[in-house]
Parts: C-alpha cells; structure tokens; sequence
DNA sequence: GTTCTCACG
DNA sequence: ACGTACGTGAGAACT
C-alpha cells in the first residue's frame, strides 16, 4: 500500500464541476451535472495517483464559526444556487457508497480539514495531495504536500500542480507568504478585502522586499511605491484581518484516523445502484462485469422442465384466490394472491414462461417436447379466465399470446410506473426495480451486452433465463408497492379505469393498421422527385454552384456569406436557416423561394412518400405503434412510422392523405373533438364568462375577439379574430407576452396590453392559471382532471429560464392532460362498444383530438354517433363536448 | 450520438 | 437582464 494520500476539498470541487458540466438532470429531474463533474475529477486524479488513501472534506458553518466576528466579508458571500446545493448531499451519498471516508465539522471549512490532515499526513512522512479550486490551499504547498488545481477545459480536464518551487515560480513568493499576498491584494472570489490600490504585482514586491505584512508595516517608510505604503498605513488593520481570513487551520481537533481513509474498492454495488439513478451512463464500464448482479435474486430463479413440475406450478397458481377489485385490495392490503408473468419470445414465438407466486420463488418453464408451448399458453389463459390477478412489465408485448380483454385482472407495472412518473426515458424492470422496490438487478444491457437476444438464448441459457425471470419476478413484487403509491398518489382509478383498459384498445389499433395505396404513394413520391430536380437546378444556378441544399451549414454558408442575405441569425453552431428565417428573406432574392419550397417537398419526399412505403406490410396495411408511456402530459405517441403528423396543413402535403384508404366495403369517419384545450380550461377554470361563450356554441376566437377588443360580435374583423385565436392559443400554452409578441408579429408591449385584456375578461382563467403555478410550486407536482400527475422540477431552478420553463408547463399540463385523459377514454368506450355491438367497424387512428374509423359501409350511421355519443360523453364538464364526424372515402376527402 | 429542421395536435 | 410558446417523431447532416 502506498503512503500517499488524496485529500479532495468537496465543496470547492463540486462547485467546479457545477459551473464546469452544461445542466445535466436524469429522468426523474434531478440535477446532476456537480456530482458527474466531480467524480470524473476525483477518478482522473485517482488514476494519476495510486495513493493509498483517499479522503474528501465539506464545509460546514456553524453559529460559532469563527469568521462570524466579520460577517461583512464571509457572511455575505452569495448564496449557492438551488441546483447545486440540491447536489451535495447527494454527492455525499456517492461518495459513502463507493466507501469514501468524508470529513466535517461543525464550525470549520473544508480547507481547515484539509489543512489539519495534509500537516499531520506530512509530518508522518506521507506524501499528500491536495485537490481543490481554491488557490488559498496553495499556502500549504510543500515539497511533499502537492496542490492540484483542476481546470475545466473544453474537451477535458487539465490540472495545475503546485509544491514549493511552482508557487514561488508562479507567484514569486513562498508558500507562508500566499496569506501575506492575500493580505495585501485581497481575493475577490473569497471575500477577502485586501488593501486597497494593492494587487498582485505590488504586493508581491513588497514581499519580496519584507517578506510578511507585520514586517512592511514595521518598516512602513521604506515601502515602495508611494501608493501602496500610504494604503497600507491607513489600512493595516484590513491587511491583518485579510491575512487572518486568508489563514487555513492546521490544528483542527478531529476525530479521523487513517485506518478510516484506506483507499476503498470505489466501484460497489451500492455505487453502482446510484450511478444507475443518475444515469452516469459513461462511468458504467468502471464496475466489475457482474457488480450489479444480484446473486441472491438469481438463486429465486428455478428451471423447470418436466412436465410433473408444471402441472403442479399451474395447480398451485390455479389454487390462488380470485382477483378483487384493485382499488378495494389496496385499502384493504393486498393480497399475496397474484402471479408475476413473463413470456419468453424469440421472433414471435414463445419458447418459455416465467411465472411468480411467492417472492421466495421463480419459475421458468423452458418449452420442450413435454412442457409443450400450446400447454404453456391454454394453462395461461385458464389462469387468466379464472381472474387470478397478474402482473406484467410490458402487457401490450404479450396481448399476442394470451387471449386477455380489457377486464382481464391483469396489471401493467411499467405502465403503473409511468403513471407515478411520467418523466422518465424507460419503464423497465431494472428501472422499475430500482425506483420502487430498492433492489438493483442487471438490465438487459448488462446481462446481453451487445449479444443478440436469439445468440444469448442459443448459447448463454442461464443468462437468458434470467433475464426472464427477473421481469416476473419483479413484475410480481412490484404490484403490491406500485398500487399503493398510486392510490396514495390519488391516481390509482386513473391507471385501473383508463391506462390499463387503453392497452389494449391500443393493441387493437396496432394489429388493425391503415390501408395505404400503395400505387399511389409511389406515383405522389414521383411527381415530388420532378419538381424537387427542377428546383435544385434552379437554386444551383442562383447560387452560382452546387451544393447541399439539405445542409444548413453550407445553406447558411452560400445565403448569408456567399450572397450576403441580411439578418443572418445564429444558433450554436452557425446560421440558422429555418424557415422564419428564410420567410423574412423572401423579397431578397427569388433563390428563397426555391429554397423553402425545395425544403417543403424533400421533406414529404423523403419522410412521407418514402418513409410511409417501408412500412407497408404485406396486407397493404401500415401497423403503426402507439407508445402509452413516452409523453409527459399522458398523450400517446405514435411511431414506426409516426402516423400523427401526417401532413395537412398545407395543400401540397394534404395530399398525401389521399393515399391512406379504407378497406373495399368500408369507409373512413373522422371525428374531432372542437377546441378540447380551450373548452377543458374553461371547465377547470370555471371562468363564468368562457363558459358561457361556449354555451352559445359559436365561434370562441370571435367572441374572445369580441370582449377583448370590446367590439360587437358582429363587427369583429378578421385580423381581431385572428389575434384572439393567437391570445387564446398562447393562454394553453402558458403565455408570454414575448412570445405572443412575436407570434403575432406586435411589440412585446402592444401583446402585454392583449394578454392583460383577455385576463380582464376571463378573470378566473388568469386566477387559475395562477393557482396552477403557485400548486406546482407547493407539491413540485400539477395534476389533470383525473389525477395525472406531471411533476416539474424545473419550477424550483433558480436559473429564470428554466423557471419560466417549468411555470409555462404547470399551466399547460393540466389543459393538455385533461385532454388526453378524456380523448383516452372515449377511445375505450368506443372500442368497446363496436366489440360489443359486434360491428365490423373498426378504430385505426388516434390523432390527440381526432378518432379515425375504418367504418363498414351498412354501420356509417350508427359509427357515426358511437363516436359522437362516446367522445361527447367521455367528460362531463362546464361546456358541452363538440365533435365533428366527416366521411370520406380516404382520408383526405373525411377531414 | 447530437443538431437542425419540419411534420402534426 | 435573462430569452421562450405546450406536446411529440423522423430524416439528414455532421461530429
């Protein structure tokens, strides 16, 4: 072992990374950017180092410290930001779990800590190394105690060094006399006054000349220059405090042996654990292969292959009480009655089962001659039929394989999960494992590494297993802590009554798909590729040469240094070229023209007409994905490919509706809720007066247009009605009268006067909308209408743009989500009701305000009001529900 | 893998 | 003084 030591000054380091990282935060929100920084320092230097011991110092204040006689300069350094602060204790949570011994003491700073432990290191002839930002510590620098500035540069981190000779030959005085330089020249960044008309300069020549303050003050008339002595004369008393300020402690009274500080093994499991909640996904590689491998769990995960031991696995699952109703369970305690489920499925077939009754026990049924696949599946769904409750990670995944409906007793974890947290990237089991049963199991990465899944269940059984097993297992712990947190969370009827029965009204949509022409597509992608070559033709001749029209950098390049456009604006890396930018350039040359309409049909080209193609399947339908768990606010997703920005806009792109068509028989009905947003904030906000405006059941904007402009209804113009949409549009945004400003091309002020105008009208929409910030703020959490949570860290920042951020999104959430939850709903019931009626008729599309039915043609008119019906009904609020349902025979003709 | 741009509600 | 609309997904270019 090595007698060398590491000493960190924590708070000084972490303030380093702090102002050193970009703002990182993990999925949850927290801000993580000072512990990353800090510990990628710390691990640099321990690397250089190979000290055998290591210990990290904090400041503590304390009502007795001993600066608080001169609480003008220490007592009013500036408070640190919320961020950071939020980081210490949780840096110290790392640091504990790696095995870092830590020191603090009442009444000290982390430098006199350091000071007390670097002397007594020295003086046992260790040799030390002090890490810090702070160049005070450099007083203490020795030929056998090192001072180690890091220095965040771009691209990495550079570390100063400092014995004895670096500091004379950097500061030209020796390391006793960096208090006196303190004294003399003061340091801003520390609060340390210093003598006035004395910097770094001066005072280090005065130093050299009398080597300490004392000593110039004693020979006060033969300092030079003329300046600085008679400064120093009337400011001696400044100096010495400066001086006494600057003085690290070397004679702490401290409880620390070096015993504690042994250089620990840093890559635990519990490290490990909190590296994964951070989502330090860099720093990963540093643990041990299998540091994260919960051996103890794995030794729960029983292989079974005889047909003796199913049966009798199925009988015992078979013997399970019936499932209650969950909400009742919860107040009442859950019942231990439930089976954790997990299908093991390679390219569409399962080859096993896992399943979890008990938490001493999984078992895995690998599918062989006699454990068959289809006995796997009919015990199943016997289990299922028998309403023994289950619980799944990924129940959409598995609907192919078991023949469950919407009142199956199956519950959704990662589903549950999204529901408490929606802020989250993944809903896996390791992630699910993690944030609420506080057990770490491998993920899917750790256990397959870049091995594909097939290889790893050909060649690596074991590993395979359990990485089925662990869903199960933890789907089966996970429903018990999940349905409690939901139901304390109040949004327990939420996830039963509307998440869970939506998986598979989802499910249904994906199988179903949309008919897409595919002759047609083709033909549209043909005639785009003949207007897209004409006009790259022509934007290269105006420009004088070929070049990526697609790249902004070089755009950028050719318009604003080649051909020397005005109002050329910046983003980070160079001109931006979007299409705003370009709209105010258009009278500039007719090259502009070519280009935003060259952008525009690149852009149907290459995303539409060609990405639409590679999606068609073999039944000319596209099977697109709804994603339950990807936004924040609780609407769904769409992708592979996403088939909720289908252009329509525009004439041109609307086109391309044309090509998604019915089944021969059928016809599209396409139904859209009117103003969902703008009619839920009226509910919620119960403002008298937009209630009423929508009880007229004319039109919002020209009303709003009306009572803000106070112009009667009749004689509102087009541009007042058009500036009230704009008004009525940012207020479900979470307004800025910036940006309102800037929408509706006005001066900030003149939107001022909008906004404060509408909120005149509609008082009890600004009352509201407050009431939502100031609730954010509370809680750190704002919820729709049906209890969906959506927190919002950002509204605790101290940076104001963040702030800003997160008051803009308590504003909106509760609109938008309100919105989703209703639309949601109406798309159970209406799936429900074609099942149940046995119609034909069938959902396709969710576009977030608007229901796409393929419709058989002898049900047009009884779709036609299911739809009405069930999406009007879906909420009963203030206002009444306006749904408009078109027919069309494609999708352009029913919009 | 990140950035820019643009399609939708 | 700060520098913005809220929520998404995909393709292309570039690092």
């Amino acid at each position: 072992m090595s007698d060398k030591i590491v000493l960190i000054d924590g708070n000084s380091i972490i303030n380093r990374a702090f102002y050193g990282v970009p703002d990182l935060t993990n999925s949850e929100g927290i801000h993580t950017n000072a512990i990353y920084g800090f510990i990628n320092i710390m691990l640099k230097i321990l690397e250089e180092e190979q000290a055998g011991y290591l210990t990290v110092a904090f400041d503590m204040k304390h009502p007795t410290f001993r600066h608080i006689k001169y609480p003008e300069y220490k007592g009013t350094r500036k408070g640190m930001p919320d961020e950071l602060r939020e980081q210490i204790p949780l840096l110290k949570e790392v640091l504990h779990a790696m095995g870092i011994r830590t020191v603090e003491k009442a009444g000290y700073e982390a430098d006199d800590i350091l000071g007390t432990i670097a002397t007594r290191c020295s003086e046992q002839g260790m040799k030390v190394s002090l890490v810090s930002g702070d160049r005070d510590l450099l007083q203490l620098a020795s030929d056998t105690i090192l001072i180690r500035i890091p220095k965040t540069k771009r691209g990495g981190t550079e570390i100063e060094n400092y014995n004895t000779a670096e500091v004379v030959e950097k500061y030209q005085v020796t390391p006793a006399q960096i208090i006196d330089l303190k004294g003399l020249m003061g340091d801003a960044s520390d609060n340390i006054p210093g003598v006035p008309g004395i910097g770094e300069k001066t005072a280090a020549k005065i130093l050299s000349a009398f080597e300490t303050v004392e000593n110039a003050y004693a020979h006060i008339d033969e300092v030079m220059p003329n300046k600085a002595r008679e400064s120093l004369r009337e400011h001696y008393d400044l100096a010495v405090l400066s001086k006494d300020l600057a003085t690290i402690k070397v004679d702490c009274e401290l409880e620390y042996t070096l015993e504690e500080a042994k250089m620990p093994s840093l890559f635990t499991p519990e490290a490990f654990a909190l590296f994964k909640r951070f989502e330090f996904k860099s720093l990963y590689n540093k643990f041990e292969g299998d540091v994260s491998r919960n051996d103890k769990l794995e030794e729960k995960f029983i292989e079974v292959t005889s047909k003796e031991e199913a049966e009798k696995i199925f009988q015992s699952i078979l013997a399970l009480k019936e499932a209650r109703d969950l909400k009742e369970l919860v107040t009442d305690g859950i019942s231990t009655d439930r089976v954790g489920l997990m299908f093991a499925c390679l390219e569409g077939t399962i080859v096993g089962v896992a399943v979890t009754y008990s938490e001493d026990t999984c078992y895995y049924l690998s599918a062989n001659e006699v454990v068959s696949v289809e006995y796997i599946l009919e015990q199943v769904n016997t289990i299922i039929e028998e309403n023994i409750m289950l619980s799944a990670v990924s129940l959409k995944e598995m609907l192919p394989y078991i023949q469950a409906t919407s009142t199956s007793k199956i519950y959704d974890m990662g589903l549950a999960s999204y529901v408490m947290n929606p802020l989250k990237d993944t809903y896996h089991y390791d992630d699910i494992a993690r944030d609420y049963l506080e057990i770490t199991v491998p993920s899917r990465e750790e256990l397959f590494g870049k091995t594909k899944e097939k290889e790893v269940f050909e060649n690596q059984k074991e590993v395979y297993k359990n990485f089925i097993c662990y869903h199960s297992y933890i789907a089966y712990l996970a429903l018990e802590k999940l349905s409690t947190q939901l139901y304390e969370a109040n949004s327990l009827e939420l996830f039963v009554d509307i998440e869970m029965p939506l998986i598979y009204t989802l499910y249904d949509m994906e199988c179903r798909g949309i008919r897409v022409n595919k002759e047609a597509l083709k033909e549209y992608g043909d005639q785009l590729e003949v207007r897209i070559k004409e006009l790259e033709k022509k934007i290269y001749e105006h420009a004088g040469e070929e070049f990526n029209i697609n790249s902004p950098k070089q755009l950028g390049i050719i318009l604003f240094e080649k051909l020397h456009m005005p109002f050329a604006k910046k983003t980070k890396t160079g001109y931006s070229t979007s299409a705003d930018v370009l709209e105010k350039l258009r009278s500039e040359d007719p090259v502009i023209d070519e280009i935003l309409e060259y952008r525009q049909l690149t852009k149907l080209k290459s995303t539409y007409a060609d990405g639409l193609a590679t999606y068609i399947a073999e039944d000319n339908r596209i099977h697109g994905k709804f994603n339950q768990t990807i936004t924040a606010t609780g609407r769904i997703s769409s992708t592979e490919p996403n088939l909720q920005n289908i252009p329509i806009r525009m004439e041109l792109g609307r086109q391309i509706r044309k090509v998604f068509i019915p089944e021969d028989g059928y016809v599209f009905l396409d139904a859209d809720y009117s103003q969902i947003e703008l009619r839920v904030l009226a509910h919620m906000s119960d403002d008298e007066r937009l209630i009423e405006a929508y009880k007229q059941e004319q039109d919002i904007h020209k009303i709003t247009a009306s009572q803000v402009f106070h112009t009667p209804l009749n004689e509102v113009t087009n541009a007042q009605r058009s500036n009230a949409k704009a008004v009525n549009f940012g207020i479900v945004y979470g307004i800025s009268s910036f940006s309102l400003g800037q929408d509706l091309n006005i001066t900030k002020k003149e939107a001022d006067v909008y906004i404060k105008k509408y909120f005149e009208t509609y008082p009890r929409v600004k009352e509201f909308l407050d009431n939502l910030v100031e609730e954010g703020k509370k809680n750190g959490y704002v919820t729709s209408l049906f209890n969906r949570r959506r927190p919002i860290p950002e509204l605790s920042s101290s940076n104001f743009m963040q702030r800003s951020f997160g008051e803009r999104v308590a504003m909106n959430s509760p609109i938008q989500g309100t919105a989703a939850d209703i639309i949601k709903i109406a798309m159970i019931r209406t799936n429900q009701k074609l099942k149940d009626l046995k119609l034909k008729s069938r959902l396709l599309l969710q576009i977030h305000d608007e229901l796409l039915i393929e419709t058989h043609k002898d049900e047009i008119e009884q779709v036609a009001n299911i739809l009405k019906d069930e999406m009007q009904g879906a909420a009963t609020l203030h206002v009444p529900l306006e749904v408009e349902v078109k027919q069309g025979n494609n999708w352009y003709e029913a919009k």
